[in-house]
DNA sequence: GCCGTTTTCGGCCCGACTGTTTTCAGTCG
């Protein structure tokens, strides 16, 4: 998929001509570039087919551009922009406080091209002495730069649920406090989040405030006012917090949950029913005639109430106009965890462990697919041990009651095309399931083949592009094939729920649902603390608008018995 | 640069907070 690198090269352009003060031209190219990254739909391919100008936000101009890149792997007009204007712009955009009229600013009277020279300029106390800029906006220059360093200013949603759902609890207990919701990136499920967006209804703001910016994790606070505050916390986390009336409290949580394209387009449907929509509610002239919640707010647009995770402008308005939003699966809907680890290869519990664990959150079975062979990951199980954990299995169902733990596997695909674990002790196990686990690199072609070649022997394709957030691409591969043949053999594919992986993504969660591909969610769990990441994977799922029917594991432990 | 049941030209979401500016621009979401 060539849609994340088609998008960086138009927000690159768009911020370049930004600089340059152009109108309107960077937000049609932003535009643009919004609408590929959700495309389910490869560019490239949409590209071969000549209907670049069919994709929304798409012109003439844009699709020369993109036309151009495809072909090329470069852009002329990029490079003309970069050539006039020689600046990091992405880099020092991405700096808090630093916008392009700053950046723009700095480059002129000081020559700063990249973070390495906002920081010098900025320690030498230069910025402070320019028009308009004041030794405030230096300080915060230079913590921003701190702030880029430490933190890349994105944090996985995985590993900081926990704290924000600390945080709300202690806000819950003010009795100031009417009402309260994590809105933001958090609401919608997105794998990452840059902040933590709070919404509270209540009459007395002041003390909320108060309360809220002297929270113990507090390190520093960044913006205070009556009705709007931002925090920093001690692991650079930022948390905004914003107060509202009961009356505003639908539209304040539908404005603060955006995404912002999404809210963007409501606000036209607005507009052009003669109203205005902003976090206050819904106007006409100057009378309100909605506001309190989020479905009274909808409706009045001739909408459904549309679900957090389905709001990033990816059709869900176009749905919804029409009546054909999707019935999402729910998070009480998961009946067991079809690949999870113990002791006996690189996880932290024993198996009878994880299965009480597993009960506790309401599972009915949990399939232990342990990593076999001996490819890179330490204590792998070998024939022998294999045999060994079946009867050890045996053992802890005899003992346990109101779960089921089925035998599994996490078998290695290897370049050659072959899963590692012999034809006969394939019998002896209830779910087969294979990863690749080396080679990452061998170009998209061979890739596609290895993967597809172990199709007819396996039930779970697991972590299905080998991405790490934050770290690693996942490897090419060509997906739709990948597709294709897990339906011919009725292999189903993994959403990862670990926090760092998140594999399939939502995108290609939703290009799999819409080509029929049955999907697992699983935690890949190597202790029993994270039997929770459920979540997060059903978070995924329901941002690639899958349902129910379409996840094998809300089934009954019959039918997955039965190879779903 | 894109787009169209008010337009093929003239629009393009709305508001809060901060700092430095004495009335507002820039940034953020």
């Amino acid at each position: 998929m060539k849609n994340k690198e088609v998008a960086s090269l138009l927000y690159e352009i768009a911020d370049l001509l930004e600089i340059k003060e152009v109108e309107w031209k960077p937000r049609a190219y932003r535009k643009a570039a919004q609408n590929i990254e959700a495309l389910s739909e490869d560019i490239k391919e949409i590209w071969k087919k000549g209907e670049l100008d069919k994709v929304p936000g798409v012109g003439e101009g844009i699709a020369k551009k993109i036309s151009e890149f495809l072909k090329t792997g470069k852009s002329s007009y990029l490079k003309k922009l970069k050539k006039n204007i020689p600046i990091d712009v992405e880099d020092l955009m991405n700096v808090p406080e630093m916008g392009p009229k700053t950046v723009k600013l700095l480059y002129k009277k000081l020559k700063v091209k990249n973070i390495k020279d906002l920081k010098r300029v900025a320690k030498k106390g230069k910025i402070s002495k320019l028009y308009g800029m004041g030794e405030k906006t230096e300080k915060e220059i230079l913590e921003g730069i701190k702030t880029v360093e430490v933190s890349k200013k994105r944090f996985l949603l995985g590993f900081m649920l926990p704290n924000i759902r600390e945080i709300e609890e202690k806000l819950k207990k003010l009795k100031e406090v009417q009402l309260i919701s994590v809105a933001g990136s958090v609401r919608r499920k997105k794998e990452t989040i840059h902040d933590v967006d709070i919404l509270i209804a209540s009459n007395n703001p002041v003390k909320v405030t108060e309360y809220f910016i002297n929270l113990g994790d507090v390190k520093k606070v960044l913006a205070k006012g009556p009705t709007k505050s931002s925090v920093k916390l001690k692991d650079n986390l930022q948390v905004d917090l914003r107060i509202v009336s009961k009356e505003s409290y639908g539209s304040a949580l539908q404005y603060l949950t955006g995404s912002k394209p999404h809210s963007i387009k409501l606000r036209k449907i607005a507009i052009k029913k003669g109203l205005k929509l902003s976090e206050y509610g819904i106007f006409k002239k100057k009378k309100k005639i909605a506001g309190r919640t989020e479905k009274e707010v909808y409706n009045k647009l001739g909408l459904p109430y549309i679900e957090p995770e389905l709001r990033e402008d990816r059709g869900e308005i176009e749905a919804g106009l029409k009546k054909k939003l999707p019935k999402l699966i729910g998070y009480g809907d998961i009946k067991g965890d079809l690949h999870v680890h113990s002791k006996w290869s690189d996880g932290n519990n024993t198996i009878e462990e994880m299965a009480l664990a597993a009960k506790k959150l309401g599972h009915s079975y949990l399939c232990i697919c342990d990593h076999f062979g001996n490819l890179r990951i330490a204590n792998s199980l070998n024939e022998r041990r294999l045999l060994k954990q079946i009867k050890e299995i045996d053992k802890v169902n005899k003992k346990l009651s109101g779960i089921r733990i089925l035998k599994g596997v996490e078998a290695n695909i290897l370049p050659s095309g072959k899963i590692d674990v012999p034809g006969k002790l394939l019998k002896e196990l209830d779910i087969i399931t294979a990863g690749v686990h080396s080679g990452f690199k061998s170009g998209e072609a061979s890739m596609t083949k290895r993967i597809v070649s172990v199709m007819d022997k396996i039930n779970i394709l697991n972590h299905p592009t080998g991405r790490l957030l934050q770290k690693r691409k996942g490897y090419e591969l060509d997906l739709s094939k990948v597709f294709d043949s897990a339906k011919d053999h009725d292999v189903a594919i993994e959403i990862n729920s670990f926090p760092n992986r998140l594999d399939l993504d939502d995108v290609n969660s939703r290009a799999a649902v819409d080509n029929g591909v049955k999907l697992v969610i699983n935690t890949d769990s190597h202790s029993i603390n994270q039997l929770v990441y459920m979540e997060l994977g059903i978070g995924v799922a329901r941002r690639g608008w899958c349902g129910k029917k379409n996840v094998i594991n809300t089934l009954p432990l019959n039918k997955i018995l039965k190879k779903f």
